[in-house]
DNA sequence: ATACGTGCAAAGTATTTGCAAACGG
DNA sequence: CCGTTTGCAAATACTTTGCACGTAT
């Protein structure tokens, strides 16, 4: 329950640092935002934020730096299948979660389950893929249900 | 371990005859070459096939079609995170499976797990998301792991 | 015969790359 | 100062759409 609100753009910049890449302001725009979004925005939507507080960001230096950070892991790459990819913060803490996308609207929200991942775990190790993984649970969300009978 | 060899083709193509769907050449290219691949393929990949089989099938219509399964339920669109969609035949049968992705060469491979299963039917049960889920491990696959020490 | 299906080419998006200028260490 | 980072614009990759013609029913 607790998200510790700033620790993660410290912790990307610092960690970036010590990979020998050099701190420049699009990067420092891209980390912040990132740090300030609770779930997964894909590129262009980061982009628009950024320049919508301001700062002077060009797109490709947003795909650059996203494609640094999911480089080393510092963030998360999030496919709900429409296409576009999507990314977030990867917290150090053990705060991880998975998706559910709403099939009428596209809404996408997050979820948590432990017993889940200690199954998802299970199953990685038991195959060889230990890397990382991703849910994607598919449905009508809590507005779309009501108004989706047939 | 049983896979039926040509059972979808012929209940994808009387699903879509029975939704009122005309069957054109282009069509029945799609649904033989889905019927006659093991895991799932991009447009583009299956474009290719069936050029190289003979068939002198569009580009569009391969999407064109595709949607139309999609659509239908006929195929399940797989996502794995390489910003290309993959496609591949939803069988009938109770045969389900998800993907491994190698972080490495990209390969895309199939398993099985009943008790992750089970475990995906519980969460999506609790949160009201039942329509379906979607699951890929990421790691290094047998030929990019012991090349994968540092 | 008639509307749906198809192929080609053009258009539309998301993403990547080339390059010169700005900037960090 | 030198090499990385950045912004812009052009290029690329995948997917969708417009339109005339073919074809199933």
């Amino acid at each position: 329950m607790a998200r510790q609100a700033t620790g993660w753009a410290e912790h990307a910049l610092a960690a970036l640092r010590a990979a020998g890449y050099r701190s420049g302001g699009a990067r420092r725009a891209v980390v912040g935002g990132l740090d300030r979004l609770e779930c997964c925005v894909s590129a262009q939507e980061l982009h628009e934020r950024l320049r919508a507080s301001g700062k002077r960001v060009g797109i490709a230096s947003v795909y650059r730096v996203l494609d640094v950070l999911a480089g080393e892991a510092l963030v998360t790459r999030v496919d709900v299948g429409d296409g576009v990819a999507r990314y977030e913060a990867a917290r150090p803490d053990g705060e991880h979660h998975h998706h559910l996308v709403c099939g009428d609207c596209g809404k996408v929200e997050a979820f948590e389950d432990e017993a889940l991942e200690r199954e998802l775990a299970r199953v990685a190790g038991r195959l060889g893929y230990a890397d990382a993984h991703e849910v994607v649970l598919r449905g009508a969300c809590a507005s779309c249900r009501p108004a989706r009978p047939s």
